[in-house]
DNA sequence: TCCACTATCACGTAAAAGGGTGAATTTTAT
DNA sequence: ATAAAATTCACCCTTTTACGTGATAGTGGA
């Protein structure tokens, strides 16, 4: 008998996947939590085989959850829930120690093929999710790499300050921050103000 | 009996609002689709007192869906799905005939209210919707309108064109450009092109 | 160890942005 | 119909940006 514990904020999610699990027979639904420190604090006088763990909580986030859960204790298997198919969220939860990753438009079959494969130790990602996340892994390799001071000077160009105005701010020659900026804009291949902050901002640099 | 509609592309939310409903003894689950289309595919032919429709799908958005169903049929009110509490998502689908509004986090008790409230013409939104979209109405009127031409221009600001450029653009003069730039900083409370320009992102105007 | 990258600064020039002020015409909303 | 807002343009001046070119010293990874 699997035993599944399901942590999701959303009752209706929680409903639904029970009433999914109560048409297998080898599988039992043996609690739920709708915040982390719920499921947290289950976990310290009772244990399942896998959770069935949504990504946004109201108190933490799923990674931090995962995280806490894989360290204390190992042989309980994550299987991250989440609405949507963004690879940074999947690399972080399989990086934390989920096993899997299940997005909530999953059908029956679906979702009862995820747990098996994830209680016998292997790795759970549908084919969707595994272009996203390969998508992402690109991405991530062909983004510039901005070098601390390039990214210190960039937020307070984005605050609005002027190349004087940082010198001064960082004790530095104008002369530097031109440089600098110059660099970002060969790095990026941007070549004025507005294409670097849009870049900066769509980046999540700033 | 009231008959019930379900449109949402996740299965387990499915399942679960119909467990839910089935402990209602004059509730009815008459149907569900998992796409626009097939919601309005079901009413060609079938019909509901109620539909709760998630404003996330697949093929269309539901405030979309919800405008051509309060079209064709008015009778039928909607009661639309959402697991965020965005202000302007409550808006737009009220202003497109949603009778209510209701967070997937909702509990049984809220589900059962929210729809015994909307058929009876009554609209349900609980306390923490209506102060979103208090909130979202007071800064929509306080945010600063940008002209059309404005908007235009912020546009091509953004997409990095200079201003000699954008005169060419639009066979103005340069210093129709340099104006209008001028008159939106005045308008943002902003003075230089960084700060134009993210204010323009981060208020999704590009 | 060596090379690429980083961080710092300098000088000079041209282009663009930022800011003051004013004004005519057209569109829009009350 | 009339007032308000939007759109267009002009002139002048200062500051900032953008870009070419080059140089020195430190840092870190292959």
């Amino acid at each position: 008998m699997i035993h599944v514990y399901i942590v999701d904020d959303h009752s209706v999610v929680i409903e639904g996947i029970t009433t999914v699990l109560q048409t297998e027979k080898d599988m039992l639904v043996c609690g739920y939590a709708t915040t982390a420190q719920q499921c947290i604090n289950y976990f310290l006088t009772h244990t399942a085989d896998v959770i069935l763990m949504d990504i946004s909580l109201p108190d933490m986030d799923g990674i931090a959850l995962c995280a806490i859960i894989k360290n204390k204790y190992p042989g309980v298997m994550v299987l991250a829930l989440s609405t949507f198919n963004q690879g940074l969220y999947i690399k972080n939860m399989l990086a934390n120690g989920a096993s899997g990753y299940l997005l909530k438009n999953a059908d029956k079959i679906e979702i009862i093929t995820a747990i098996k494969t994830v209680i016998t130790g292997k790795q759970y990602l549908n084919f969707e999710l595994q272009k996203t996340l390969s998508i992402t892994n690109e991405l991530i390799a062909t983004t510039p790499k901005l070098t601390k001071r390039e990214k210190e000077i960039l937020i307070l160009i984005a605050d609005g300050f002027t190349n004087p105005i940082i010198a001064e701010k960082l004790f530095l020659s104008l002369d530097t921050i031109d440089s600098h900026r110059r660099n970002m804009y060969a790095k990026l291949k941007v070549n004025n103000t507005a294409q670097l902050i849009r870049y900066a901002i769509e980046n999540k640099l700033v």
